[in-house]
DNA sequence: AGTTTTAAGGTACTCCAAGTACCCTATTTG
DNA sequence: CAAATAGGGTACTTGGAGTACCTTAAAACT
């Protein structure tokens, strides 16, 4: 929380470009952590960062790329845990997904999705988080596994490395729980990716 | 399309119950087709019915209870193609899905999956497609192969099976994409599908 | 048949927030 | 110091969801 209208508007020099800007963004976060992205009005969001909203216009051309825009600095980076073996480290990471989608801020994240409803602009820009990025501490727990020769070489893609996270998201799309019970990421971990990265018998076909 | 406004609401006897439910569905789902759920408003549902917003909300507590609503009986179902060998069945099932998702009816659900957003009750009534019950032709399939021995006994559960399709959807969700590539689909399967249900070597742990 | 109850029809309204228009003024640029 | 740029203030338009309320047709009851 920052503060909230900034002073008075009459103590204050004219803020321009970035540090408006920033201005905006702030005020916007915070809205958004307090109300979530339905709750985000262009009127309030001009109030609390002290300007109006043609201020806002200039810069975003809707509601939507402020919120997504400001979502962006609500964001923490997750690292993985070493737990010393593969089930460990990729349990590990998964209970770390389903908190941060079961927190406030996954709970925006989902609303930012969905209002963005196949907006590719805007969903790159979510991305960070959930998309080809996300995929990286999922590579590094299987390239520690590989090390010890616990997975199959074929699995270090993004694609394979990432499916227990997809299927962990799919289960808030699809299902709307507000968070996955325990069991089902042991379920995606253990009748799913466990089988499907560790060594296995060639393909034959 | 059914017809418009139903002739003058002069010439017809007042439809009540279950007649009159069947009209506003039907222009609901008239008007879901024609402009998507965005484009669907309670005043054009009314006018298309010929009766007005009270009959709606009479029946349904706000927008999206109606648009779910009229969103099934836009629903055809599908069924699994048999092309001899379990590749060429899981890649045309999931063609299908592609296929289906990329429809107009496809982007509907889409939309409809958006504004629910987390709403577990509306959810449900839209599984059909995409839950539980999408579940069984992949079921069907692997039943196919089971008996010619190429996939795992262990393959046979709702979370295994639909494995593809969770990931397939994932690209619609995530990515925003009208369609999905036909390599996407490939790859889904070759890396992915086929190495996690075949007969694999027992799981150490 | 007449009476009561139920639900449809008609219409007008409130409310809310997004996005726009305009004009005035402070700040920067040159 | 002038011109250009961008912020401030404010009021407005638009659009659609949801509501209120009254009138009237159709059922249900007796």
């Amino acid at each position: 929380m920052t503060e909230d209208a900034a002073g008075s508007p009459a103590g204050r020099t004219r803020r321009r470009g970035a540090a408006l800007e920033e201005a905006i963004l702030s005020a916007a976060a915070d809205e958004l952590a307090e109300a979530g992205y339905a709750g985000l009005t262009m009127d309030r969001v001009a109030a609390r960062a002290g300007t109006n909203k043609n201020a806002i216009y200039r810069r975003w051309p809707n509601r939507l790329a402020l919120g997504v825009a400001a979502y962006r600095r609500l964001t923490t980076t997750i690292s993985p845990d070493d737990t010393g073996d593969l089930r460990g480290d990729v349990l590990a990471l998964l209970r770390q997904a389903n908190r941060y989608w079961s927190s406030p801020q996954g709970a925006i994240l989902r609303e930012l999705f969905a209002a963005a409803g196949g907006a590719s602009e805007l969903l790159e820009q979510l991305q960070d988080r959930s998309g080809d990025d996300a995929a990286a501490p999922w590579l590094t727990v299987l390239e520690r596994a590989l090390a010890r020769g616990e997975v199959a070489p074929e699995a270090l893609t993004p694609r394979v490395a990432t499916v227990a996270m997809v299927l962990l998201r799919n289960e808030f799309v699809v299902r709307g729980v507000p968070t996955a019970p325990d069991d089902v990421l042991v379920e995606i971990v253990d009748e799913v990716y466990l089988p499907l990265v560790r060594r296995r018998a060639p393909a034959r076909n």
